[in-house]
DNA sequence: CTTTCAAAACCGACTAGTTGGTCTGTAAGC
DNA sequence: GCTTACAGACCAACTAGTCGGTTTTGAAAG
């Protein structure tokens, strides 16, 4: 063990301390001592603490908002979108847990020249679902009565909470969990479930 | 002003704080200095940071709790509890907002033996949701391919994640945003939305 | 109504421990 | 020989909590 570089081997450490006892709940002491590095290593390879902090924000923000521009840009209409997104949102879960329940628990401790950038992506990817939404509805494939806000951030809730609850190691898979968001939020929007084209993205109706 | 018990005053003081910055991002010094008492008047009243941390949790999840063990009872089908739980949880916001800031944000810095009695009323609070979801199953009033432990997760955060975007002197009202989500969840769950005494929990259909 | 007096409430200078960050030094690569 | 990567002892700043002392309170005695 310990071949990876230096700095690969810090940000996981500290990653998982951080996931486990929050980002002030570790000191620099210990990623070093965790990571068998050393103080030394640690200022070389960031600037500050805060640094670090920022870099784990930035790997999850941008690789998510990536996935949700793919996603879009792969399907033709609303409902096809919102499915795409819903499933690839989900399962970024999958990889990224320990990144999300940092990106969520900490970001009030970013420091404003971090924060910034940060704000922008998570902006841009909160108006990638409010778009779906909008035009899901426009399209008259979702509900004319909806409030593109309020629809997207329920969405955007439902989905992040996930964090809070998700085990890797649980009985419900993270394609399981996803298939049933998808199902959940689709009844949700759209004017008619039943129709067939939408079919195929929701759950089969339990038999009697 | 400055009539108020200075314990009151700590308390509210630390919560806007706390609410703003992050438990860590606020000293006792400052939450004495900001709320004009002093560090005397504070360890007199707390025996610790974290005591005062802990008051701050248990004063909303009791609430909370209590408010969706009325609501349960208040109602006797499934649909009508779902609609006053989601309802009366939405509108705890109004009141607790900066309080369910602190507990979803620094609930993992409660010290264990804190942490304790305030993991069982969280559980309580989710099993009222989990068994309101059963029962409407077991009635046939919501659709039986539901997973109760998804579905449930699935609002409670939706829910929770107001915290996150809810300004009080927004332009949206908490009682918009019950209606909005009382209506996404019902269409998500029920067998037939459309049934007409369903239909005064649902937002009028709008025109095209 | 006044005095007494002890207990509770409150004050703020001080402390002990902790923590992010620095600095000097060393070894390896080019 | 010179830059880059890393090591680890050291430091300055900060912070939760303490402790001796002062004020307020309220009830009982005079």
């Amino acid at each position: 063990m310990a071949e990876k570089p230096l700095r690969d081997r810090i940000i996981d450490t500290a990653l998982h301390l951080f996931e486990k006892y929050g980002y002030h709940g570790v000191t620099v002491d210990r990623i070093v001592a965790e990571s068998d590095t050393s103080k030394g290593g640690f200022y070389h390879n960031f600037k500050s603490k805060d640094e670090l902090l920022y870099h784990i924000h930035d790997v999850f923000i941008t690789y998510a908002l990536t996935k949700a521009q793919e996603a879009y840009e792969s399907c033709s209409t609303p409902t096809e979108r919102l499915y795409a997104i819903v499933q690839s949102f989900v399962k970024v879960f999958h990889l990224y847990k320990p990144h999300i329940t940092v990106f969520y628990q900490e970001s009030t401790y970013l420091k404003p020249e971090y924060a910034e950038p940060i704000n922008e992506k998570r902006e841009e990817f909160k108006q990638i679902i409010f778009r779906v939404i909008r035009e899901g509805i426009e399209a008259g494939e979702f509900r004319p009565e909806l409030s593109v806000e309020i629809a997207g951030m329920s969405i955007i809730g439902m989905v992040n909470w996930t964090y809070k609850w998700y085990n890797p190691d649980g009985p419900l898979s993270i394609e399981e969990i996803a298939a049933y968001f998808a199902d959940f939020i689709l009844h949700a929007v759209l004017c008619t479930p039943q129709n067939p084209t939408a079919a195929r993205f929701l759950l089969p109706p339990a038999a009697e």
